[in-house]
DNA sequence: CCAGAATTGTAGTGTTCACTACAGATGTGG
DNA sequence: CCACATCTGTAGTGAACACTACAATTCTGG
């Protein structure tokens, strides 16, 4: 028996241009014509390989988030806590202005309100956003046993923090700030990590 | 000439409705039917009277944001730096989890990624937003003038970041998170405030 | 070379969307 | 009471939506 036509087109390829065009207009704005387009392929075949609209946004949420996952164990590589919080926030200021991408962060710009029948697309993305908050507290658990973080510091609550200020600047990169903004926002919040670092 | 038949409902009330229904399901999803059934209208007295879907969403945040200024001018009114922030933002934790009200910040909700035809929807509530910073930046400028903030402090970025500290507890508001977890993000938020304030 | 399996492009499907034509109802000014 | 202006409910409008039927195509296994 036969396997089968072979597919014509790079099913990883093609999600990339899908996460641009989610990044961009959300997952309800999306429209398949535009997914279709910018995949350049045809609805049937975008229905094979993904099953629907809601399977293909998290095909691409698996691929952003493997390739966000590689950079959050770069962050966390950190010696401080301190220097944790400021990588991941100063990084974020750098990737959510990169011109190579739309502004802001997938896991945001992808839908935090959905009409009647989406309802647990933004469920779906605050997981993925669980996840990155997930490592960041187990790093500072870390820091705090390690006596970097003071005995009296919260890491489920740093973790929460640095992850709100991320979900922040994200919506802020969307909506026209620029870089050096940004850095601003990740600078003053990184002082807040500080605070909590036993000094010397 | 005659002044016509008289409007049988109240504009401020179906706004208030309206306004519901935009910040729980947003811009996009927030469907016509939807609207005109809480409003507890038919469409042409919709149209007849805001103009469009648009029209609807810029009157509804009128209506939320002249609340809301109130609201703000009680915060800015806090003696320090760090209490316009504290209050600021322990404020929001306990608005953004009222049951009285969908979670989250309309402003937020509304819309941060719209498809074509209303691309302009976010950059309206990145606008009222925009509000609240200026409110926040000309506080922190009379703060540092007075001395309760340091000379090197920066109060724009200080403005600015507890607005993208705000916009995250928004998101997480509207993604599950309880009053518990926003009031941990809030009181860590404000240390860096703290950070910039003149000691003593 | 043939049978079976999977993909492809064309051309739709029914549904839902924002929005409106129209006729009847209800007010004001003369 | 009449002319006029505006609102209201019914019942739609065309367009855009997510999704698919179908036949042609391209592969594998025998």
């Amino acid at each position: 028996m036969g396997m089968g036509r072979p597919r014509e087109f790079d099913a990883d390829v093609a999600l990339d241009q899908a996460m641009e065009v989610f990044w961009r207009h959300g997952y309800e704005g999306a429209t398949i014509a535009q997914l279709t387009e910018a995949m350049g392929i045809n609805p049937p075949s975008l229905y094979a390989c993904f099953g629907n609209k809601e399977g293909l946004l998290k095909a691409a949420l698996n691929r952003y988030t493997k390739l966000r996952g590689v950079w959050m164990d770069g962050v966390v590589a950190a010696p401080t806590a301190r220097e944790v919080a400021e990588r991941m926030l100063m990084g974020i200021a750098e990737k959510q202005t990169d011109p190579a991408n739309p502004p802001g962060c997938l896991l945001v710009q992808g839908g935090i309100a959905c009409g009647t029948g989406s309802e647990n697309v933004p469920f779906e993305l605050a997981a993925r956003r669980a996840e990155n908050e997930d490592q960041l507290r187990e790093r500072f658990v870390r820091a705090k046993a390690e006596g970097d973080l003071k005995p009296t510091s919260d890491p489920a609550a740093l973790a929460r923090y640095v992850s709100a200020v991320s979900v922040g600047m994200g919506v802020m990169a969307s909506s026209g700030s620029d870089r050096e903004a940004l850095r601003q926002v990740a600078s003053v919040a990184v002082q807040a990590v500080e605070a909590q670092s036993a000094h010397g």
